[in-house]
DNA sequence: TAGATTGTTAATCGATTAACAATC
DNA sequence: TAGATTGTTAATCGATTAACAATC
């Protein structure tokens, strides 16, 4: 039983997987443009991917078309909006709030989402006890209580990198098993069932700097 | 000429370009802890890739290494360096002075990188002439006199997504060839000698929610 | 010199695109 | 029904890995 859904079980690549936000986003527009069903063809051309890609990618999930009728916006909409596990809430806490752990903090599109921050912690003194939205900035020393008496779902480092890889371990530690990790470094976490993903803002910057040096 | 330059001239892939930076981080930790030489095998093993994929990456751009001797640290490092641009001088200007415009503009790590932010711009009166480490926050219809007389390389947009595509456009007709682009959007720019990065911080967190649903 | 390790070619693997039968 | 468009298989393309001759 265990080995038959083990075998039947394919593994979906990340390079499907990056691409599904976005065609969530697309379908979001056209939802909100009224637009009531589309053709792998006419999304191919808005979203410039070939068509075949987007029938091979949604068939990946299963069959959400139909023939000679195309996709239903709104229940393709809604679908991927279910792989994409945008169907239920997830709770974050965020580590460091500096700039840009109160940026995270203040978008209220994660919240739509389904992804809400119910905590900033800090050890700088001035921060603690700030309000941002409504979500308190809290001291550090404080965080192994609140994750034990919160339903905590993905921690957030935006902390320097000095300190993020103790942090991660110690959150693991705690039972989180989800990190979105804009440190610098690469962490190492030796447990199996931790998803971590990775912000590294500095290679954005060298990826855009490489292709202007490139085009020149 | 033209011809036999274009045709020698093979297109590097994205792909390999994605991982240069994080090759250079690695190199940087090794030169700290004040390693001098390093075998492909050897880093393939710290960094969790083939020993064959980073010979492979690096000689897309030349051989960097001696057979039998591995690669001298600081020289490879200086040379991934010259080849994401950073031995060259990048002044930004972000849009949108919110809290990840001023988290952007706070980064040291970026100055230490060559990329400068000379400005920042922004349309809320209670934040102009705010001042970040030094940098100024100016209304945006300073934008066109600013940049026409500044040498601005890089547009950071980290302003809501409404206005984003009109402004990545406006930035393009006054002569700016590179958008980092946080807005979440794609932006879409008719003009073909523009370089655009995108990071949608909405779709890494869906990423990151795809991978825990998954692994539940 | 012998040993080590690169640079590079060849083999494999996976992802994208094309084609088309199934079917609404 | 005829036309449109999916779901899916097959073909192609590109990226990764393996192998090994070149050479320090």
């Amino acid at each position: 039983m265990i080995l038959e859904d083990s075998v039947l079980e394919k593994e979906i690549s990340q390079a499907v997987i990056r691409r599904m936000p976005r065609y969530y986003r697309y379908l979001g527009e056209l939802l909100d443009e009224g637009v009531e069903r589309i053709s792998s063809g006419e999304l191919s051309e808005r979203m410039s991917v070939t068509a075949s890609q987007i029938r091979q990618d949604l068939n990946n999930f299963g069959g959400f078309g139909q023939q000679g009728y195309g996709y239903n916006v709104s229940f393709l909409y809604e679908e991927i909006g279910k792989i994409l596990g945008l169907d239920q809430n997830h709770n974050i806490i965020i580590i460091g709030a500096g700039n840009l752990g109160q940026a995270l903090a203040n978008y209220m599109k994660f919240d739509r989402l389904g992804f809400h921050t119910i905590a900033l912690f800090d050890v700088k003194e001035e921060l603690i006890g700030k309000n941002i939205r409504g979500i308190e900035v809290l001291h550090v020393k404080e965080l192994d209580h609140f994750v034990k008496t919160h339903d905590v779902d993905i921690a957030a480092l935006t902390m320097p990198k000095s300190s993020a890889d103790d942090i991660a371990n110690h959150l693991v530690s705690l039972g989180i098993h989800a990190i979105w990790n804009f440190a610098h470094v690469d962490l190492s976490i030796d447990a199996k069932d931790v998803v971590v993903e990775n912000v590294h803002l500095s290679d954005s910057l060298m990826q855009l700097s490489y292709n202007i040096v490139k085009n020149k």
